[in-house]
DNA sequence: TTGGAATGTCAACAACACTGACGTATACTG
DNA sequence: CAGTATACGTCAGTGTTGTTGACATTCCAA
């Protein structure tokens, strides 16, 4: 339970990858990789008023147009409130639109604007540069194991939101 | 540049991973990932006074005692005032001592108490066995190209910093 | 129709990052 | 030795992003 190597080899298979070492190398990839990943999208919105969690809003209300907030909600995680606040700036700059629905007038159903698109874009033409070069280092193979540890790594909820999301882009 | 298949086959390679929709998807993984990734710390940290900026501290001061303030500072990745408004915390609260350099008496060498050692403890385990659990479902091969993409990903001057931490603890 | 659940908004507050300015002790250098 | 650079700490102010609490609107079901 402690450090060292309290699993060494286990029934002819080597499980020399779940040392506490080799979980405490991954933990730090973890750490350093997602700094790395928001650096780019960080940089570009720190001369705007916006910041990450603007980003996040605008990347799923992409990817998926005329979602609801409370859909939004639960994907992103945080509370209503919090994510209120970044819409209603959204909003207020025109980068979003917010339509009361049609069935249940309490939703309100959000979709990017042409400026909130252009923004979209930008912003993910950054963060997919870092993910293709790192992918195109690494090769598919790796490419693989990278998907499947981080898929391992979820929560069960958000593993079906992820394959949700997953199977509507293509 | 934009959405679709834009980059199909070349030369004979299968580049297929290398679509937007591809990288997309990893953006994705890697955001839903890093969420569980600090879900078992952060609900352990909430009960207590400290937060995810505690954590990183602890853990980094575990992995390397005796470290000196500026270099946890270029590891974290925060402003001086940042980190000392932390620090400050968990000296005062016992858990961290900072010993005035032998060398070079301007630097404070940074250790974990019995104290911050055990909440290191906590806190490592509960990571680790989120980070056990999916490197066990996903097996070496993919654990490999988990930690060769991740690294990929990291800036330059990170990669530095995770193989120096990498060479030291094992 | 009335009460409760769901959806979303406004307000206030806390955590944690940032910048800028300053102070102190120590080390280095000409 | 004098002057400069480095390492660390601190105070003050600000911005983003999370939280809870209170509240309005809308829907639905008893």
């Amino acid at each position: 339970m402690s450090d060292g190597r309290s699993t060494s080899a286990y029934s002819g298979e080597n499980l020399l990858f779940l040392t506490d070492e080799q979980l405490r190398q991954g933990i730090e990839a973890m750490f350093f990789a997602y700094r790395g990943f928001t650096a780019d999208p960080d940089r570009i919105l720190a001369d705007m008023a916006y910041g990450r969690a603007h980003h996040r809003a605008i990347h799923f209300i992409h990817r998926a147009p005329g979602t609801t907030v409370n859909n939004l909600l639960n994907i992103l995680g945080v509370t209503k409130q919090s994510l209120n606040r970044v819409l209603r700036t959204l909003i207020a700059q025109g980068l979003v639109i917010s339509k009361v629905g049609k069935v249940d007038k309490r939703e309100r159903h959000l979709f990017l604007t042409d400026e909130g698109s252009r923004l979209e874009q930008t912003l993910s033409d950054a963060q997919r540069a870092r993910m293709r070069s790192a992918f195109r280092d690494a090769g598919p193979e790796a490419v693989a194991g990278f998907r499947t540890v981080l898929e391992a790594m979820m929560d069960t909820e958000m593993q079906r939101a992820y394959t949700r999301l997953k199977e509507s882009g293509a």
